[in-house]
DNA sequence: CTGCGCATGGAATGCGCTTTCCTACCACGG
DNA sequence: CCGTGGTAGGAAAGCGCATTCCATGCGCAG
């Protein structure tokens, strides 16, 4: 029962290897219609599949792409996951998915596993953290494509791939006006440690845009960069709620990401603290999945998945149509909307 | 800038190829002390990585894991995915995603190119559709098997693979007994298409449930299998609630998912109408995403990252330690457990 | 001191397919 | 009637590695 190989279906169709390979893989020369029929028939009847791991051997080129995630059963990169898989299958390649838990050697490992299968391109999904780790997947991703692959990033830099930018600053700053109108002066940020990229560069901005709009910025909390972090300090967002003399305006929270904010407000409704009543609370990305939280969250929305499709849609156009042949550069920062919704109203 | 062979590796050693090879893979017969650390030298040097298709065509074993979902952004399938990526890495494989977006067709094709690919083991969650289009799938993976393949699925038996089943009629069994218990008496069932197999179990199980316990179902709606499907059908479960007479007991009702009972409470809500205040709604599955969800709510924890990693290890423990060798067949069902939260609190 | 067994390194074959070449053949024009 | 350009099918050389099979050299018992 072992597999038909092409030679098989050439023997049984009465034809060469090569004519039967010409036949069954879309190569630009087709032999006479003759053989083509009787090679079509000879494969469907031995029920031949073509190895792809031969092919990809021969033609070096595997068809395959990599996806690293940071992890997959987050929203935030299911939903980019999913643009990007979208955008793999139409044009015709597989990918192949890694979700490394936020570890940075898990990352780099990765990395290395899909350049040992030779994907043709790698994309790799999430904010950056402390600069080391950066500097060794820079070098991993740099073996890669000095090695002939092709690299981008959706999130911050890392080498000299090709970026997928949310954004972050734009965002924030849009967030923080649109706070602002809405008559909200008094704010705190709830950000992740000061080493993630993403929530930096999202905390700095907002802070930046408060003050320009003559609000202020109390505190700025660090926590982990996660709903479990956001839940975290719920119980600090509270006791800033609970100090607030008589008379100040009320506090609104920024949380850096939607499922900090969804983790913080578990917390504060466990502590009595009820948003917005008691706080205003916003975060950022619009996950889709939290659309249906309740309050709605005010947020700013980044198309997630056409991320996704667009990071991979980088990839492939390079590798597809000019192998090599790339700046190796390239920024593409995608678009946002602010949406305000009930956890900042202001009663 | 051609990648570096192992030949090169092994000419910069001044070894054979075949010593190269033997130091630089694992294999059970390794050189002497002094050429394994020129021939590791030299692949350092080189930054030579080895090239995994040559090495599965070579070993006919790719270390590779397909994984089909039907939509990897849902959160259902992302826990899966989780696990499923958890248990490959542990057991040295990568694995390859196939998102099909409930297309019957792309499933297949997806199992075909994971095929072609050599992957060895698919895995494939997310419950059954119509029978015809169950039976091409198991054709398909049929045809996988009996190339040398293994195949386990996550929902319902297909074919002849392993089966990690939910606990989809135990689990709906004891959701509406402790719902009685709670003193529900009248229901409705909020589920998806018939054909769709999980829906169905999930449903007639509550339904003979209830019944046997003296509650009473009133109605069974039928509505996509998504959280737009339970979105779309909340104006029909507002008017069972605004068509109850006085006096009769306060409806509960049973969404089979948690995703189609987050859109229910999504379009109640618009429409005046309150969980738990003026209809009970429960659901299935206990998506971790939606635990902040308010009101929490009541459904039947089933642990599907588990899910993920029990079937990846069924597919894998048969692959390596014994090819072929299996018999084909056994079905794991998992726990569950009934989380009672405020969705059905009675007041 | 000789012979045997075992360990060690290398040559060579094959995994299944793609893709150059090459040859044979056809239809032409000169 | 011969030469030429073009085409169609096949032979064969890899793609990069694993692994079997050999040859060699060593230690040891006899």
């Amino acid at each position: 029962m072992a597999r038909p190989r092409l030679q098989d279906v050439a023997d049984q169709a009465g034809v060469s290897l090569a004519t039967a390979s010409r036949v069954l893989n879309g190569s630009s020369r087709q032999p006479g219609p003759g053989l083509v029929e009787k090679v079509r028939a000879a494969a469907a009847d031995l029920g031949y599949v073509v190895n792809a791991q031969a092919q990809a051997l021969a033609r070096s080129r595997t068809g395959l792409l990599g996806l690293v995630v940071q992890d997959i059963s987050d929203p935030y990169f299911s939903t980019i996951a999913a643009g990007a898989q979208d955008a793999a299958r139409a044009s015709g390649h597989l990918v192949l998915l890694a979700s490394t838990g936020r570890d940075p050697v898990a990352e780099r490992e990765a990395v290395a596993a899909f350049a040992a299968h030779r994907v043709d391109a790698v994309v790799v999904a999430g904010t950056r953290w402390a600069p080391e780790d950066d500097d060794a997947l820079a070098a991993e991703l740099d073996r890669f494509v000095v090695a002939g692959g092709r690299s981008v990033v959706v999130g911050q830099p890392v080498g000299e791939g090709y970026v997928v930018r949310p954004p972050n600053a734009a965002g924030a700053t849009a967030l923080a006006e649109a706070l602002l109108a809405q008559g909200h002066r008094r704010f705190a940020v709830l950000g992740g440690p000061a080493t993630v990229v993403t929530s930096r560069e999202r905390a700095e901005a907002f802070v930046g845009a408060v003050r320009a709009g003559g609000g202020v910025v109390t505190d700025v909390l660090e926590t982990e960069f996660s709903r479990d972090g956001g839940y975290a300090a719920g119980g600090a967002v509270a006791d800033l709620v609970a100090g607030a003399s008589d008379g100040t305006d009320p506090l609104c929270v920024f949380a850096v990401t939607d499922v900090m904010a969804i983790g913080a407000i578990a917390r504060l409704r466990e502590l009595g603290v009820e948003v917005p009543r008691d706080v205003s609370l916003a975060g950022f990305d619009d996950v889709p999945t939290l659309r249906d939280h309740v309050p709605g969250l005010t947020t700013v929305r980044i198309p997630l998945e056409e991320m996704g499709r667009l990071a991979v849609r980088a990839a492939v156009v390079e590798t597809v149509t000019a192998p090599g042949a790339s700046p190796h550069g390239g920024v593409t920062e995608v678009e946002f909307d602010v949406v305000l919704r009930a956890s900042t109203a202001r009663s």
